[in-house]
DNA sequence: TTACAAACAGACTAGTTGGTCTGTTATCGA
DNA sequence: TCGATAACAGACCAACTAGTCTGTTTGTAA
């Protein structure tokens, strides 16, 4: 008598997509093999392409569930409803830097900027979904911005709109650093300048 | 009677280099396939692999020869020996946007970074490069900063190594958003915050 | 209970890719 | 002039890789 295999497709779709993920964070989405997706998840072919029609679409699909969930998630909850953004802002910084390391202790950057750095050249469907989570994510700062301008704890004389998207740029750009390096140090020192201009959003 | 075909290693080498890096510039170091170079050129594999003993020490030539040269003249040139570095740093970074927009219209930001997000994490060969290159290209941005405090046209209160690299994270950040969202506008705002910054350094 | 479709396993394939190996030609010092 | 060697050309190869195809098992609706 054999053990009956339990089947859960929502479960192994699921398990697919973060192990790949986990591969693309680590090797990119070129180098991500479909073979050690599988080798990590433990299924086979059939599995991969009965949920998936493509490698490519694979990649998609990590961009539009994992990486905009987990990103979503994250600033969503550290912004929410927050009438004062800037120490919001500085705690889910340094949060989701520390988190970003991998286990073996290289630090891998942010998912969704490495992503864009490959891809965003070169593949329009890749593009468009960076393009967007980029675009939530600098409005949902911007939104903040405004209501700190409402409730008094952000100037109102600064356009909240292009303060989001230069702190996006500028904290992508320090985590980049911090990984082109592999020195948490410069992340630090960049941080504190991030601080500086933040600081000087205050009324 | 057949054309005498004339040789010229040192040129044959260099042809290799820059067909290597523009492919490396579009597709990312994985995504750079040896035949597509070899077709740029109209060399074969024995060229090739004369000249380079495998697709990984070319990759680390073009990071040595090719990138390291292109970055240290133009911000050596802009910066050279300037004591007032913020009117040169506005124009450096204007002036290399410009130039970095593939012949299709594709934006593909900086070379540099690119090649860190994809390769700094996975190889160290790379990664020990691409961190001498930033460390150069701080510490020329710093040394600038320095004789601008002694000539007068900057805060003497600030730190210019701190400075230095915050320029930097910041320009590749606001680079990269431009290539993230294809939109050369997001730069054009993004840099004029980067204004606001240089400006916050004069005395 | 029993068709039947969904959910897989895994061998196989066709195309690709970095690298090798043999051979040929240009260059140059003696 | 003439070998010797550097500088190539290009066929070839082994490993890899995304994707296919056939077959098997599990869930499920009638």
């Amino acid at each position: 008598m054999t053990t009956a295999t339990v089947r859960n497709p929502d479960v192994t779709r699921q398990r697919l997509l973060e192990a790949a993920f986990t591969e693309i964070y680590q090797h990119g989405y070129q180098g991500m093999r479909v073979d050690d997706v599988l080798k990590r998840t433990g299924l086979g072919k059939g599995a991969f392409y009965h949920h998936f029609t493509s490698k490519h679409a694979l990649g998609c699909a990590v961009v539009d569930e994992i990486i905009n969930g987990e990103m979503g998630q994250r600033w969503m909850d550290a912004l929410g409803e927050t009438e004062d953004p800037i120490p919001a802002l500085e705690q889910v910084m340094d949060l989701i830097v520390e988190s970003e390391t991998g286990n073996d202790g290289v630090f891998l950057g942010c998912p969704l900027n490495n992503l864009a750095m490959e891809m965003s050249a070169q593949d329009v469907a890749f593009r468009q979904r960076i393009e967007e989570l980029f675009s939530q994510w600098i409005n949902l700062i911007a939104r903040a911005f405004e209501r700190g301008q409402q409730a008094g704890t952000v100037r109102n004389d600064i356009d909240a709109q292009e303060a989001g998207m230069f702190l996006v740029a500028s904290f992508e750009g320090c985590v980049g650093l911090a990984k082109a390096t592999q020195n948490m140090d410069n992340f630090i020192i960049c941080r504190k300048q991030i601080t500086h201009y933040l600081n000087s959003l205050r009324p």
